[in-house]
DNA sequence: TCACTATACATCGATTTTCGAGGTATTCGG
DNA sequence: CCGAATACCTCGAAAATCGATGTATAGTGA
């Protein structure tokens, strides 16, 4: 909703601390968020590309022996600072919309009675 | 990205201390946000409707005298209990990825420092 | 007066995102 | 042998986003 190019800088993120292949960033990614964050394989297969062709990230095919080449992913220095940039938009939407929303719960009488009914 | 119906629950939101016509939830998200959140009439309207049709909005026409009248929006129980349980949401999904992108900035190298390095 | 901006409602269509379903190939457990 | 997991990928429907456009009125400034 809303916050743009969001899985994306998800991905970047997820290869902040070394190469990794386009399952595993799923995997990654699905795992450290405590299954709330479950990206299908139609979704980060293509993001993965697109990130690629804007050079955030560079590919290289690591052979297997016996099954197919994995995929492996790396981020680039263009790609750090297009997620230094995109974790500030992140906090900046994420607190504008945590706000708006409230902090869980609180009926309207309960949230106003919380910040001393004023 | 990837927070489904976002929208709606900030339009809930919106409703949340008084009924209010649509122009001016636009403007409240706008300016509560600190300009962050700027949707569109194009995007507001519709989603309006949406949560009419599901009952979590009631609505009326408020007659002006001279110009043509307002449509007023006011949240039903529905709308209130989907607003909680759609704020809840918010905040698992929204601590998720905060917690994947980190806390504004901090290279890989001061991040681990920041964490007494272990 | 004319133009422009703001208010206030709304739709349309292009683009972008999301997501389920399929397709290929290999390995491992039962 | 079958199903699940690993690992890559595409396709197409559905949903979301966003700019443009349309109607109508009121107010501001040139």
């Amino acid at each position: 909703m809303v916050f743009r190019n969001g899985l994306e800088a998800l991905l970047l993120a997820a290869l902040r601390e070394g190469p990794l292949h386009g399952y595993a960033i799923a995997q990654r990614l699905r795992r450290e968020s405590g299954e709330v964050l479950r990206f299908g394989e139609s979704q980060i297969y293509p993001a993965l590309h697109a990130l690629e062709r804007q050079g955030l990230v560079s590919t290289s095919w690591e052979p297997q022996d016996g099954r197919p080449p994995r995929r492996v992913y790396a981020i680039t220095p263009q790609g750090s600072a297009r997620l230094e940039q995109q974790t500030r938009e992140w906090h900046r939407f994420s607190r504008a919309v945590s706000s708006l929303l409230g902090s869980s719960e609180t009926s309207d009488r309960t949230r106003k009675e919380a910040l001393g009914h004023a």
